[in-house]
DNA sequence: GACTATTTATAAAC
DNA sequence: GTTTATAAATAGTC
């Protein structure tokens, strides 16, 4: 993001790799807190490290109850509810790449605007 | 962030709120993908909306499998003893790193050799 | 682990 | 939702 654009995926060289984690983990961290301050939510984040090192955050009492709460509010419709989230995603992901790869005149052509439903 | 920089506290005017909370919760899960696929991690970020909407997202697997993973890791680690022992290690690091930049005369002049309890 | 040149995120205003 | 001016994050560097 500054002194050159950053290519969306695994960084190869260790180093670069371990200082990019941990700026960017803090900078997770930091936007997660001021979302849940300014606008009144409640988050729970958790990550690990590719070596298993884990950091974590939850903005309103303790992880283990946010994820109590979480599994409460997903409980009855999980299965169905996973895979849409999934399928989902993956639509969003490959419309983003097909339109870099896309002129108006090939969308009209092919009237991919109305791939999605 | 723009046009004026922002208090870190709630915002009160729920249509300022409201707006902030989608664009900041959009920033934040794009970071958190971008932070799973640059540096090789795995996240579960959940986040609940002041009025109980869940978003989530598990940048490996599903939440659940996540959650699971989470709660192993973290299984164990709360004897407190074992915390103890760690801080205890980390500030005898930190006392011998002091040692090597005092001088004597420094440690008689600020009594830090009574540093620890 | 501090310093910029840049990119990105985003607050306010449409 | 789009635009735009500005604040923040951060990639590369030392």
């Amino acid at each position: 993001m500054a002194r050159g654009k950053v290519q969306m995926k695994r960084i190869e060289n260790p180093v670069h790799r371990q200082v990019t984690f941990c700026k960017r983990r803090a900078g997770l961290l930091k936007k997660a807190k001021e979302l849940a301050v300014l606008c009144d939510a409640e988050i729970g984040l958790f990550i690990f490290s590719a070596h298993g090192k884990l950091y974590e955050l939850a903005t309103k009492g303790t992880m283990q109850g946010l994820i109590e709460r979480y599994l409460k509010s997903t409980e009855g419709a999980e299965d169905p509810k996973e895979e849409i989230n999934m399928l989902k995603n993956e639509i969003e992901v490959l419309q983003k790449g097909l339109r870099t790869l896309l002129t108006p005149d090939l969308v009209a052509k092919y009237a991919m605007a109305t791939i999605v439903c």
